[in-house]
RNA sequence: GCCCCCAUCGUCUAGGGGACCAGGACGUAGCCCUUUCAAGGCUAAGACCGGGGUUCGAAUCCCCGUGGGGGCACCA
């Protein structure tokens, strides 16, 4: 807040190839943060320069889930822009300009490689032990001789032309310089043989153009951060900050997650993608919380935040480079903090979409009223129709045995959920003032635990062992419905009079 | 095989030479509160990867191991 008052031109810049997951949402909310923060802009940009990874949908379901976190966009596809297009596969035209000026300059060539030879090369130095790279080939044709064969319609691809002696220097925000010889880099193909740039340029010359200050992206990036480096530098362009943002890991610490580690968490009722998170029962709110603590810490004490506290508190400076294990149970924490944290209408708002998969139709006055039992009872917003069902069903499925109370005999029991009813008989009205202290009075004279004749009523009321308060449930309920349930237990119970 | 990055409780982390027999959080266990379940409060167990340096002094700085992660595509 204090440094940080150049306005940031950050962008996300996700590839439409799958499903939106943790890694990506958490890079996003940073960039958003760093934009919010400075007053600057956040951008969505969409690297679908492959068009044989597309995945129809993925954009779209990336756009909701980006704006199910509240991380809204100043420019992008969608809301355009003083940059537009935002989509790369709308500025081919774009990257083909300063793929030509590296040739001419020599910063790049011509390499007409067939894929055949180059699988050939690769192989022979996997036999070698060597490391796999371009053998330069093409590397030293003549620039007349490159030339006459693009024009004459000879297949080809461009090459960044790396220098074979000397090393070069990054910087990386978390890591400090990273330096590496250039012999260790290779002469990657920056254009493909359909014309279409790759990542390494593309992105560079987006970049560039769209004026980013600051490329927050993920750790894969380091081992050719070099390369871009080169390409920045080669054009003579001004750096922007960058920041390698660690991986996560697995559960377990071990490894990142694989296609079979996603299908055992689905078991367990959790997902690393973005839109199974809402379906989850999960508040955006503790998802950001979550997701922001994963790599970046504020002090050593201070956990709870929302979006704005983020705004405020968030910094670069802070991150974390080692990489971070998810921990699900920790969002499930998280949850409930936010769960409490919202005000009761609101959060009626949110479950009631629950009630309804769940095949329930809540008249939602009702609902607002029994939101402040549930709220500090559940953990995920799906647990509510299962702990508050029962407000909003006519029937009950009543086991007998357990309507039976603790150390109690069935008899014993009916007759004491017998003696409750006429003492909530003879009540003018039901609440928890009025209930309460006759009912606990009732207990003592049968010699009862309270528990054991809450116990007894709450089965008869709710139908659950586990239930939000009793006496504020029956208010809510109605005297009338609590009656029913009463008579209707007393009839399971089916013990002689 | 080669290159790069990382390394504090099971997990997320605080710590940037003395304030540390290392603090917080999740999870776990116990207790308190209590009509159930939660929530809340209290307590407990639990870590500086190893070895060398530098220094009066190292979790903190340097080196070497080891371990973990990432990358080596006409993918991003």
């Amino acid at each position: 807040m204090k440094q940080n008052t150049t306005p940031a031109r950050v962008r996300f810049a996700p590839s439409p190839t799958g499903r939106t997951h943790l890694g990506s949402g958490r890079t996003a909310l940073y960039d958003y943060l760093i934009a919010r923060q400075t007053g600057g802009q956040f951008i969505l940009r969409i690297e679908d320069t492959d068009q044989k990874r597309y995945v129809p949908g993925a954009e779209q379901e990336l756009m909701d889930s980006l704006r199910w976190l509240g991380l809204e966009w100043d420019e992008g596809p969608d809301v355009g822009g003083p940059f537009a297009p935002y989509r790369q596969s709308e500025r081919k035209h774009i990257y083909q300009q300063y793929a030509q000026q590296l040739v001419n300059e020599g910063f790049a060539y011509y390499c007409f490689c067939s894929p055949e030879r180059l699988a050939h090369v690769r192989q022979e130095q996997q036999k070698r032990k060597e490391p796999p790279r371009y053998d330069g080939l093409c590397r030293n044709i003549g620039s007349e001789e490159a030339r006459r064969r693009v024009n004459d319609g000879e297949a080809h691809v461009i090459r960044f032309k790396m220098p074979h002696t000397g090393s070069i220097t990054g910087v990386d925000l978390l890591r400090g310089p990273i330096t590496v010889e250039n012999k260790n880099l290779d002469d990657y193909i920056i254009v493909k043989s359909d014309g279409l740039a790759l990542y390494h340029l593309a992105a560079m010359v987006d970049d560039h153009l769209m004026q980013i200050t600051h490329v927050l992206r993920g750790s894969e990036w380091l081992p050719t951060f070099p390369l871009h480096v080169h390409i920045y530098r080669a054009l003579g362009w001004q750096e922007p900050i960058w920041v390698h943002l660690s991986v996560f890991l697995k559960p377990s610490g071990k490894g990142k997650m694989s296609k079979r580690d996603t299908e055992l968490l689905k078991q367990d009722g959790f997902s690393i993608f973005l839109s199974d998170l809402k379906g989850l029962g999960y508040l955006p709110e503790a998802v950001n919380n979550w997701i922001a603590l994963m790599g970046w810490s504020y002090d050593d004490h201070t956990e709870f935040f929302t979006l704005e506290d983020l705004i405020e508190k968030f910094s670069l400076e802070r991150l974390n480079p080692a990489p971070a294990a998810i921990n699900f149970s920790k969002l499930d924490h998280f949850n409930g903090l936010h769960i409490r944290n919202l005000p009761p209408d609101n959060l009626a708002q949110r479950i009631l979409p629950f009630f309804l998969s769940a095949g329930l139709e809540p008249d939602f006055e009702r609902l607002k009223k029994i939101t402040p039992l549930i709220q500090e009872r559940i953990t995920t917003l799906d647990e509510a129709p299962e702990i508050a069902g029962f407000f909003f069903r006519e029937e009950l499925s009543l086991d007998p045995a357990e309507l039976v109370g603790k150390n109690m005999t069935p008899a014993e029991s009916a007759q004491a959920l017998k003696a409750a009813e006429q003492i909530l008989e003879a009540l003018p009205e039901l609440s928890p003032t009025s209930a309460e202290e006759p009912l606990r009075n009732l207990a003592e004279r049968l010699n009862l635990k309270a528990g054991q004749l809450f116990g007894i009523l709450r089965i008869a009321v709710t139908g659950q062992r586990v239930s939000p308060p009793l006496f504020e449930s029956m208010e809510i309920i109605g005297k009338d419905m609590v009656m029913k349930r009463i008579k209707q237990a007393l009839e399971a119970l089916d013990v002689p009079a």
